[in-house]
DNA sequence: GAGTGGTCTAGACCACCAC
DNA sequence: TGGTGGTCTAGACCACTCA
């Protein structure tokens, strides 16, 4: 039964390899269809939230057995590419639907509230990344980095403030308060076309954006957390006064094969929310 | 070969089943044993550290095939209750190894650094829980907590600032500087006889003292973690201004069967160090 | 060499879903 | 009703560890 099991020679598919990144020699075959998968998910065989093949085509394809097949999905299940469904099929992950929409957003409010965030676009604009964002970012040298900031909107909890902020001091938006400043750098050659009118026309997460029309899917993120006391400009646009304790996030964010795609620093104001997160 | 497959009838075992929370009806089987395995453990039948029974051995005794206990395994090594080593076994997971020590300390330096962290301990006293701290604990009425308050301390990044500090206002620990404020709430009822002397006398993590010496495993937590200012006191501690920001962590740490078993509000200051987190 | 976990296969049946 | 993933089994061989 073992007999037909490769070593050495790895498994024969039809999809012809993609240039970048040679596959290791030697691993369990599982981890072969694994790395084949990726790759198909890169290359853009299955799009986001599409079925792919099913476990019994795709043991025929590579001439393994279901069970090996099932392993390798299981895993890719666990790393969130794919998304398992009884009955119907897997599919591949998305930042569209809810509940994977804002995956990488820790940020609850500490009483659960009924409305999300709104988003408001501050600029968007090319420009020539510093020596850190060009590092982090792994840029080609002269390869420019389009900037976003945008600022993060969450209703007023005005249940037991009502007598309070009667004499506030904006004009606009009373039931409402910047709660995040994002800045984002993109690199240039992937982001080719987008724009602010983009952006600005655009509804839905933005990483539902990058993956439907940009191709780039984010996978997995590294986070780096700080306080830090508010600057004049953040101050005035989160609404709080100059050096308040501001909670700063710095997001590198991965798409398949490990590559850096967005580097993102948020300035949380964590007067009405916090930061959850879960240790296992 | 499915016909000896019991879908009402639950796996029978001979370890008697524990008093407390009854097992769902009817899950998968190798769901029924995960459950009979984590209460094993609950239970002390191996301890931190000790190898558990073979796959061999628990698929006889629980009359399931090997493929089952192992996808029982599986998933508890994935939880990190248990750790698998081809070749040696597979053993309960500990807080005692180099690797798994504070596990759930996401704090790093911010350029990499020889030395760990020093441990400070600044008090130990029993007392009535506020009301805050009764619930989230879930105490029983009138049971004591035990409260702790300790520091962390870095060795000081010396490299570049040698002249700086030539008139640093303290006089001990010139090279060493308070990093982490910590404050704990324990129920009493689980920590009888744990005091100041215990502690202090203890080399190594606080939660292997709390496996070995008081059989609570901390198995997750759930931090949520803000942006605040110093106060006064905690400004003297951690040696920084008063209003300087720090981030606030609090964390609720919870045992086998999901029960919440310490509560701790830790204080950082991100000068050097930073939270580190994978959003996956 | 004996014992452990790790991989792989083949086949059966079940639960769920869509048509 | 047919197809999907989910569970369970039985048995083979491999890789690793330790005495």
């Amino acid at each position: 039964m073992q007999d037909n099991v490769v070593m050495p020679a790895p498994v024969v598919v039809s999809t012809p390899p993609l240039p970048d990144q040679a596959a290791p020699s030697f691993s369990p075959l599982y981890q072969q269809i694994k790395a084949l998968l990726v790759r198909s998910l890169q290359a853009g065989e299955w799009q986001p939230g599409q079925a792919i093949a099913s476990e019994q085509e795709l043991a025929a394809r590579f001439k393994v057995s279901q069970g090996t097949v099932r392993k390798a999905i299981d895993e890719m299940a666990a790393d969130n590419l794919l998304v398992r469904r009884q009955g119907r099929g897997t599919f591949v992950a998305t930042h569209a639907e809810a509940g994977t929409q804002y995956r990488f957003l820790r940020l609850t409010p500490d009483r659960p509230a009924a409305a999300g965030l709104q988003r408001r676009l501050l600029d968007c604009r090319s420009m020539r990344p510093g020596a850190d964002v060009a590092i982090l970012l792994a840029l080609a040298p002269g390869e420019p980095v389009l900037q976003v900031r945008r600022l993060l909107l969450a209703a007023e909890d005005t249940s037991m403030f009502n007598a309070m902020n009667a004499t506030s001091d904006t004009t606009d938006d009373e039931t409402v308060r910047p709660v995040v400043l994002d800045e984002l750098w993109l690199p240039g050659a992937a982001f080719k076309g987008l724009s602010a009118e983009r952006l600005q026309a655009w509804q839905g997460p933005m990483y539902r954006l990058f993956e439907a029309e940009f191709a780039v899917r984010m996978i997995r993120a590294e986070e780096k957390i700080r306080a830090v006391a508010a600057g004049p400009d953040e101050a005035a646009l989160l609404r709080v006064p100059v050096g308040a304790p501001l909670l700063s996030v710095e997001r590198l964010s991965f798409t398949y094969g490990d590559r850096p795609v967005e580097l993102r620093r948020g300035l949380y104001h964590t007067g009405a929310h916090h930061y959850r997160n879960e240790l296992i």
